[in-house]
Formats: C-alpha cells, sequence, structure tokens
DNA sequence: AATTTTTACAAAATCGATTTAGCACAGGCA
DNA sequence: TGCCTGTGCTAAATCGATTTTGTAAAAATT
C-alpha cells in the first residue's frame, strides 16, 4: 500500500500533474483552469484522501512550515504554558513547532541552534541565555527570522517581547509596602540578564520612591550555577544575618521556591514571621499554604506577540516592522503570604 | 548567500556528485572509492562547512529520521520528564522528536496522528487517552512502528511500556497497613483504563491480602470531565461521609494536588487527622508540607525502553521481538504524610 | 594478442511536489 | 488570408540529495 502522490491523482482525474498542483493550491483561477476541471480535480483529490508529501513540498518551495521554540529548561512551567499556546497559534496559520531546551547548558545552545538549521527551521523562537548571544547574532546576521522572549540583548538587532519587569516588581512591591513593610529583603542570580537588572531597578527605585533606604546587605545575589543544597543554606544565612526583614522579594519562582523551602526549615510562619513575594507564578505558589503572592507573566500575550512578530517576518511581502520590542505588563495577584 | 550543496562540494573536490555521496555515507569502500579521494571529498566537506538538506535526504530514502510523541498534557511533570530522557535518547540515535498534546481532548488525538502521518514521522510513542483507541489501531495496521507508554489497549497488539500498577500500589498499602492504618480511603478517575483498574486491584488485593474488609463506600470514583470546584466538593463530601478514615490512597497526581487542597480546606493535618499517599511523583509533593510519601513512576526507564523498542521496529534487519510488553517497578518514597 | 574481468568513478534516474515555459486551438481584426 | 491575442491546459525544469546503471582504463585471463 503505497502513499498516494499527486501523479496519481492527476492520473485519475484525467489531467497533468500541474494541472492538480495549481488547483489544489487555489491557483486554478490563476492558471485559467476551467471550474468544471477544477471542482473534478478537487473531489477526487479529496475522495481519494490525498495529502501532499510535506518533504517534497519543503524541497520545492524551499520552506518547511517549522518553527523552532528554544527555552531554558522543557521542564520548567514557563516553558509549558508557553509552549501550548505557541504551538496552537504556530498551528493555526500552518506552521507546526519544534522544541529544544538548552537544559542550562550554555555551550548547549549554539549546538540546538546550528541543530535546528539542519532541520531547516523557517524562523526561531528563543528565550535567550547568557551564553546564546553569539549564536542568536549570527542568526540574525543570516537574516533568518528571530524573535526572543522573556529577555533579549541590547546589542542584537531582533524583536522581542516579554513582560515589562520594572513595572512588575513596582506593582509588587508598592503592596508589599502598603501594607507597612519596610525591611524589604531581595533575592537574585548573579545572571546578566536584561530582565534581571530590570527587576532589580524595580526594587531599588520603589524604595527610593517611597524614601525607604536601599540596604546593600538587603540584597541577595545567588550563583547560578550552584548545588540546590548550596544555595538554601546561603539562602538560610542571609535570613538569619538580617532578622529584621519582613518581608522577602524573591526575583524569579525558582529562587522563590528555594525560599519557600528554607522558610520551613527555619519555621517561619507566613506572612507574620516574614512575608514572602515573587516574581514569576508557579503552580507550587497555589497550593502552598497561605498561597504565595506573586507577580504573574503574560504568557499568553507573550506567545501570541510573539508569534506574530515571527510571521511578520517570515511573510517577505509585509512592510518593515512597527512594533520590535514589545513589553507586556504583568499581573499582581494577591494570595496569602504578603 | 545560498546553501552548500553536495553538488557545489562535488565540484570543489572534483569529483562527481554521487562520488561525494558514497564517501559521506560511509560508502566509499563498497562502492571502491580510493582513500586519496575519499580522504580529499572528506576534507572538502569538513572545510566547507557541508551539512546535507534534511529535506532532500528524507525525500529520497522515505525517512524522515523523526519521532512522534503524543502525551495527554505537555504541562504535566510526567510529559516533562519524560520528553527530556526521550529527546536525548532519541538524538543519539540520529532521530529528532516532534511533540503533541491531546490537552484531553479525545477528538482531537485522532488530528494530531493523521498530522503526524503528513509530517511523515517514522515512528510513534504514545501516552493512549480514551478516545484514541482507533486511531492507533489504525496505524497498527498500516504497520507503522508504535509504542505505548503509561498504559495501553488489550486490543491493540502493539509493545508498551508502562510501571507495574499493580505491585506500585501494593507497595504503598504495605506501608500504610505496617504504620497501623486501617480504614484507608482510595481516590480514583472514572476512565477505563488498563492503569486505573489495576491501581484499584492493588489496593483491594492489598487489603484481602491482610484481611481488611474491602469497603464500597471507602472508594471514590471521580468523573474525568468534570470543573475543578465540583471534584474538591465532591472530595469533601466523601471525606465527610466518611470521619473515621485515616488515610487516603490518590491513584493519580492529579487527584493527591486536589486532596491536598481539600484536606488544607477542611484543616486537617497529616499524617495525624489523615495520612496521605499518592500515586506518581510531582514536584509539590517534596515541598508541600509535611511532604507527601508517593510511589514514583520509573520514567527514565519508561523512556528509555520505549525508544528502544521503537528502535527495534524501525531496524528492518533485526529480527521479532522478545519483549514487547515491558513493566517497570514503581519506587516508594517515604515522606511525612504517611 | 584478444577477450574478459576488475577498478574507479561518472552519468542519469529517482523521490514528489512546484513553477516556468510552451503549445495547440479559437476568436478577433485588418 | 494572415497575424495577433487569449484560453486552457501540458511538458519540462527544478529543489538536493541517493541509488542504479554505465563506461573508460587497467589488470587479469585465455
Amino acid at each position: 500500500m503505497k502513499r498516494l502522490t499527486l501523479k496519481d491523482v492527476a492520473k485519475m482525474a484525467g489531467v497533468a500533474p500541474s494541472t492538480v498542483s495549481f488547483v489544489l493550491n487555489g491557483k486554478g483561477k490563476q492558471m485559467r483552469i476551467r471550474d468544471e476541471v477544477a471542482t473534478r480535480i478537487m473531489q477526487v483529490a479529496e475522495k481519494s484522501g490525498y495529502e501532499p508529501h510535506r518533504m517534497a513540498v519543503n524541497l520545492r518551495t524551499g520552506q518547511s512550515k517549522t518553527l523552532g521554540l528554544i527555552v531554558e529548561s522543557i521542564s520548567g512551567s514557563f516553558f509549558a504554558s508557553l509552549a501550548k499556546t505557541i504551538e496552537t497559534e504556530a498551528e493555526r496559520k500552518g506552521y507546526n513547532v519544534v522544541y529544544c531546551s538548552t537544559e542550562n547548558n550554555a555551550q548547549k545552545g549554539g549546538e540546538l541552534i546550528r541543530m535546528l538549521g539542519r532541520q531547516m527551521v523557517d524562523g526561531y523562537l528563543i528565550t535567550p541565555a547568557p551564553g546564546m548571544e553569539k549564536e542568536i547574532q549570527q542568526l540574525v546576521q543570516q537574516h533568518k527570522p528571530v524573535v526572543l522572549m522573556d529577555s533579549y540583548f541590547p546589542s542584537i538587532k531582533t524583536p522581542y517581547v516579554l513582560i515589562n519587569n520594572f513595572d512588575g516588581v513596582q506593582q509588587g512591591m508598592k503592596h508589599l509596602i502598603s501594607k507597612g513593610f519596610t525591611k524589604i529583603g531581595f533575592v537574585m542570580v548573579d545572571v546578566k540578564l536584561i530582565q534581571i537588572e530590570e527587576r532589580l531597578r524595580g526594587y531599588t527605585t520603589a524604595l527610593k520612591e517611597h524614601k525607604i533606604p536601599v540596604k546593600k546587605k538587603y540584597i541577595l545575589q545567588l550563583q547560578y550555577h550552584r548545588q540546590r543544597e548550596d544555595s538554601l543554606n546561603e539562602l538560610q544565612a542571609f535570613i538569619e544575618a538580617n532578622p529584621e526583614l519582613d518581608a522577602i522579594f524573591f526575583s524569579t519562582n525558582y529562587l522563590g521556591i528555594l525560599g519557600l523551602e528554607v522558610i520551613a526549615r527555619m519555621g517561619l510562619k507566613m506572612p507574620d514571621d516574614i512575608a514572602v513575594l515573587c516574581f514569576d507564578d508557579h503552580d507550587i505558589f497555589r497550593l502552598y499554604p497561605p498561597g504565595i503572592s506573586v507577580i504573574e507573566q503574560p504568557i499568553e500575550g507573550i506567545a501570541k506577540t510573539a508569534i506574530d512578530l515571527l510571521m511578520h517576518q517570515l511573510d517577505k511581502n509585509s512592510g518593515p516592522m512597527k512594533k520590535t520590542a514589545v513589553e507586556l505588563p504583568g499581573k499582581f495577584i494577591l494570595r496569602g503570604s504578603a
């Protein structure tokens, strides 16, 4: 039982293969195929269940109709929501998606991009990690359509979408301050990424705006590549060294989860002993008593915007882009922890 | 800057395209190409950074070197671990993977399979959902390589890998019973799937073996398609209707998470007011105080075995399979909840 | 020395589509 | 009548590889 080809359909309809191709690709009118012939071809194709051979189409047209989605971790919850939306959005535009994760391995990022290149993806959706700058730069120089999400490199001129980190942190900080908290710690990673810096800026700015002094010892920079246990200990030491802290802002959900563990270990109660606020939501935060208040990322919006930006690049006869840098507002979700 | 083709390499090396193809595909000896020529070709290909055009190769060879992974939900933690292992295992065998989720939509399952068929995947890895039986049956009849994971249909004769559900539940139940719990509830979904039935069988068998009567009212069957809130209420009603229950076994992690919410809502303390045990681990269970004891699935083992079984089918000159049904043991993880 | 066999490649067919160029035939116009 | 213009399709080139077939020159055999 062999695959049904366009040639077969042509034979069955009593016309040439090219004619079938024209009709099925909607170029019947343009090629002035009679309606009578066109409908006959359509019917034959329909009845026989003909499906074009993707690889053949790709080879001929040079388009794989496939997008590459590169994320840091495929098991993260950020990815989970992102992937779902991107997949459905892409599908509706006739594209499908292959996923790849760098798994926090800077070097692997480059390999991945090359691998996807070999597979001929038409465009890239990337959440950039520190080590990937060069590779992404190359893609852009090769005029491959690229959209960055969640972060970006100022040196690379390609569209990006992300949450307004500064504003998001501000929202959270304003809430904490309005609740009367003044000794607020800030926990971050030491990675040099725009979004991290923006979050820190949100923290310091909010404090300054309310005339609260910014104390350096209230800011903890955890190293990125580190044993889980080491990070926990460092975090605990930080809290013990500043017993007057009445609230902590965790700048990523990974840090927040570490925080929960340390706080439980130390026997502290949220929010009375210490209030907790976290950037970026996570399943756990909904459930973990008393519920962790967070700044939620507009993931669906990010995904949709990213696809739009990418499609715009893929569509050659669309003009130059108006907006290439999109910042979407985050949403403060109040739960029990702050 | 166009893509480098095999023809270009041939020209640069001063030979015919076919010669290059032979050499690069390791058929140089067989086609008696002189070592001198062969090494020259290799060097040229290497230096120029030539990469064969995947689509062209696919079209000619009829192999896409791509596997389709179909799961229920791409955001589930089961998928997350599964995908990672499968991806790396597949990559090492020269395959890549496209993911698809049915998102608990029976009808979508069929569409997905067809979509992947269009994309010409060489083989399928599927975690079967209730509505997919017919579609999978078709694939098998078309002699497409298929491996099922996590569950299977007795009517379909194709390899599958899953945890030994019966034994897993037994392990957990034996622990509960040894701790002195006797009034043990069992919460399950009403889906007719092998693995669910096996888990129930593990529950009842364990009770019988210890001469503990099996009471029907201690078994709750939650409906599958249901509003989250409704399920929560039904679960709460179940616990309230059986106040003598001293432990509950949740047969899936989704149910377990619902259980945590209800238990928190009712103000019960684990494990004193009620002990909790759950089938299938989840991030939350590690963190949620006092830690939820679980039966952990050997996900990595499942993934590796599945790939092996699939590769065996893809490799035509390998004989018939010895083992087509694999059951891997689960692992009981003791935490604070039971 | 003539013929066969082997060596070492090159040429051409092929996979299944898309797309450009071409080709009969009909009608319009001078 | 002869030339031009549309109409309605077909033939053939093409995408970039793999694989079958072909073919000169060298070596071996008779």
